[in-house]
DNA sequence: ATGAAAGCGCTAACAG
DNA sequence: CTGTTAGCGCTTTCAT
């Protein structure tokens, strides 16, 4: 078997050396005679000595790694903003910790568990709301901490204007003449404080107003996340006496289901109706669905790297970075009904659809 | 500013007991006297003390984490399979690191990095081929090893037949009465080591040549992996002469890629073309694509489960284990071409169609 | 250029 | 029950 594992003292020994100098060879010292480092390397090789990352890192006083807190991780938006996130971080030398979180219970044990000391260098917290005292508790712990997507204040963070992002679906619906529009989002909101869906929401029904459509209470659909649920939702919308003519859905997830419950029921889309999403996740462009692209991997990319800045001690780091927002179109939306639809006085016929 | 952080001998100091005294306390000892530990417990408390994970991981001779190796993470069948690992090692209290592989080189960097000491107790590898000097090189650095989802042997593996996946979806098509079914798989096989796709392709060969139907090559397409690349060979396979009635596509991805392919050249499914998947991803079931499902997310779990095992010194980790396979049948595949169409003698009349 | 020694922070064995 | 002490493995002054 593998006998006990060789430290850097018998490196030293064997070499005939200090370990001081075994060390300085290991971190590539210039202070070191060219033939006594390939004498201390040639040991290393020969008695196959690996250098233990515990001691370097209770030396040198940091763990060599971040951990990154994501909920849900299989949702393709959470993977890409993680996957942003993991590229920077394995750029810059660090391991990254993953934690996938469920629940608030399970959040908040992770966060107390990474408030111990060396436990990792950083802490990058995505898509997940952060009551304010647990973002002042890692504070007092002293680890750096930025957060991704989240509306909690307290630490760096890179967002988007969600009250925007909802506002240019309802402009681009409202555009192409429509005014019955529904709205679908998940009502998680509520249980651990996400936001997103009610400032989308909030967004959205400022476009209306602004455009003096009044917003029915009716065509609003708050359940479930899942692209089975909203289409079941959508179904639900579609389905009952004067259906709205177009659906925004809170994410793009929950557009599919749209779009999957408007072929059920054998709708055109975007003739019937129109459906805008929201992210633009991979899927969105496959299924054709209009939507709000946010970018995603970017956001992952800069919190990571907003993290690095932390941790190097990096005075400026900025505390609020807002990514841009942008309309897709995609096949998923056209023309709202006719206007003629829009004044009873007038129009005697059916009202004529592109 | 946070003063300097507080080590366990200050507590000690504070609290007027020893160290040795506190860390019981820290570890839940039992033979501490309950006054004591209040005492103790207050001063951690009020000194705001929190224990270094690396003072107790060396002393403890363990890091408390394991990594894990993903190759292109953003793929809905690796994350699943991310996903079940994380679960089981957060469930036995490990961290894991997470590393996302894009190219055999990132591979080798990374398992070269973890073969240092003590920089993670355990090690899972998933769908990520492994030269068996690799493997070779992770036993004598003395870290644990799990495969999933590998062929590669020398270390214990969680896997699934793939060629039995294979004979599984051909069988499926040819009781259906197909005989002529393409194949589309991805071409990343050769590159460093990728498996699966020959693999299945050979098991869909072996059931063709049990029906005593020939394969024609030309109905074998192989690209880069991605619905969109599935497409396009899709749309190539079904444009020429002589297309495919069926076609068998490696990864649910790339059957979703053949599913559009079919919507764009306005071919019914499973009417005109029936398609068949591999792996059951959500988006399978979404879209009503029948597939041959593998357990993903225990994959993973199993992997992870099995690392902890060898972690603990368990004597009798199984060496390999594989993973059952089931057809699962939706909307998307449907009886062939009547099999008068296969007796031109007979048939003077339009091959009926159902 | 290099050896010796002092930490880094904690656990556990050993005495009381 | 509890204090003392010897590691765990490495980096880094401080001398030489």
């Amino acid at each position: 078997m593998v006998g006990r594992s060789v430290r850097i003292a018998e490196v030293a020994a064997t070499a005939g050396v200090g370990v001081g100098t075994v060390s300085r060879v290991l971190n590539n010292s210039a202070h070191v005679r060219e033939d006594t480092r390939r004498r201390v390397l040639a040991v290393i090789d020969q008695l196959g000595y690996r250098r233990s990352r515990l001691g370097f890192g209770l030396s040198m006083g940091q763990t060599g790694s971040v951990a990154v807190l994501v909920p849900f991780m299989t949702r393709p938006s959470v993977v890409e903003r993680l996957a942003g996130a993991l590229a920077v971080l394995d750029g810059e030398g660090y391991d990254t910790i993953v934690c996938n979180i469920e629940s608030a219970d399970q959040r908040d044990r992770h966060l107390t568990a990474f408030a111990e000391r060396h436990r990792a260098d950083g802490l990058v917290v995505i898509s997940l709301p952060l009551p304010r005292s647990r973002i002042e508790g890692m504070r007092e712990a002293g680890i750096p901490l930025v957060l991704v997507d989240t509306e909690s204040s307290g630490a760096p963070r890179v967002t988007i204007d969600n009250v925007a992002g909802g506002r240019l679906a309802g402009e681009h619906l409202l555009a192409l003449g429509h005014t019955r529009i529904g709205f679908i989002g998940d009502a998680t909101s509520r249980s651990w404080g996400f936001f997103s869906t009610a400032r989308r929401l909030a967004g959205f029904r400022e476009a209306l107003r602004r455009h003096g459509v009044s917003a029915d209470p009716d065509l609003v659909r708050l359940g479930a996340h899942g692209t089975a649920e909203a289409a079941e939702m959508a179904i639900d919308l579609l389905g009952g006496r004067d259906p709205p003519t177009a659906i925004f859905a809170a994410s793009d997830t929950q557009g599919i289901g749209v779009l999957q419950a408007a072929q059920r029921l054998r709708r055109q889309v975007p003739g019937d109706v129109s459906v805008v999403g929201f992210d633009d996740i991979e899927a969105a462009g496959m299924l054709q669905l209009t939507t709000v692209r946010q970018p995603l991997r970017a956001s992952g990319e800069l919190g990571a790297m907003r993290v690095c800045a932390l941790m190097r001690g990096e005075p400026d780091v900025p505390l609020r970075t807002l990514l841009p927002l942008e309309l897709v179109q995609r096949a998923s939306t056209g023309p709202g009904p006719d206007v003629l639809q829009l004044q009873p006085m007038i129009s005697l016929t059916e009202p004529s659809r592109r």
